[in-house]
DNA sequence: AACGTTATTGTAAAAACTTGCAACAAGGAA
DNA sequence: TTCCTTGTTGCAAGTTTTTACAATAACGTT
């Protein structure tokens, strides 16, 4: 698959080891859209590889995003979902109806650029659920 | 306790009700410090009010969120933890060893004046947990 | 003070997630 | 190709969190 031969040098290159698991995994994160829950990710890619495990798959995503191949999302409940660490956006979510939209990435680089400078932190970096009140439910 | 005649009329004026056990979790969350794991507030309250189960303890956290008493804090691995609503501030939680700081509320301020004019939601208002490399794990 | 409504709780069981350890296998070295 | 080292995995058992539903009790009303 051709996944792998984009994702192997850089872990390979850190001295991590490329199993099918982890290309299992990530061709899973890479196909199957965003905000993928570990049990959507470990039923998708035991297609894949029907050897696959639970607990290889909570570890192997701690582990992709360890490496920054994929980045966490938090649900409202405090759940974590995952997704590849591409195409950066953001969402918020309506108290009101729970109806969802997008937010550019760019609004928040500033942020992350002034929370580097006055922490120490680098690669600061992360998908972010926000809530507020949409206009519908704005009215009284 | 003192706790009660605080919170109770914000709870009972929307039609709420004051339960000891609410009481009990209400008062570990205010004299046992921040970042409380629910099993932690389960096994301080249970003290004061014995008969006290742990889905009540996840229901009631959940609730004091809901209903602005309390605040929850991701850790690092993802699991919730809880403390009052005071001192608006958020986190970020360094990818490599889990240690985590604390930001400022006021940094977002700007932000989400941003997000409220471009998006027409109001309210914006989250807790939110960042994720970047600590000072430490920047060292090759 | 007793009553009724209904928010809240306890119980029991399931689902989600984590951990320790022995077995395995990726990839460098011989 | 075969051997070794050691990062990874599977297994099994633990812990944490959620769910469904019947029983309970808070509190406004009578």
């Amino acid at each position: 698959m051709s996944c792998a031969s984009e994702y192997a040098p850089q872990l390979r290159s850190r001295g991590y080891r490329i199993t099918p698991q982890r290309m299992a995994i990530l061709h899973v994160l890479r196909h199957s859209g965003e905000h993928l829950s570990p049990r959507d990710v470990y039923q998708k890619a035991k297609k894949d590889f029907p050897r696959l495990t639970e607990p290889t798959v909570y570890r192997t995503l701690e582990f992709l995003v360890r490496n920054g191949l994929a980045r966490p999302a938090q649900a409202g409940n405090g759940r974590l979902r995952y997704q590849l660490a591409t195409g950066d956006h953001h969402h918020i979510v309506c108290r009101g109806c729970g109806d969802e939209i997008e937010v550019e990435h760019s609004l928040l680089e500033s942020l992350y650029r002034k929370m580097e400078s006055t922490s120490g932190y680098k690669r600061i970096d992360s998908h972010v659920t926000f809530f507020g009140v949409c206009p519908e439910c704005q009215q009284p």
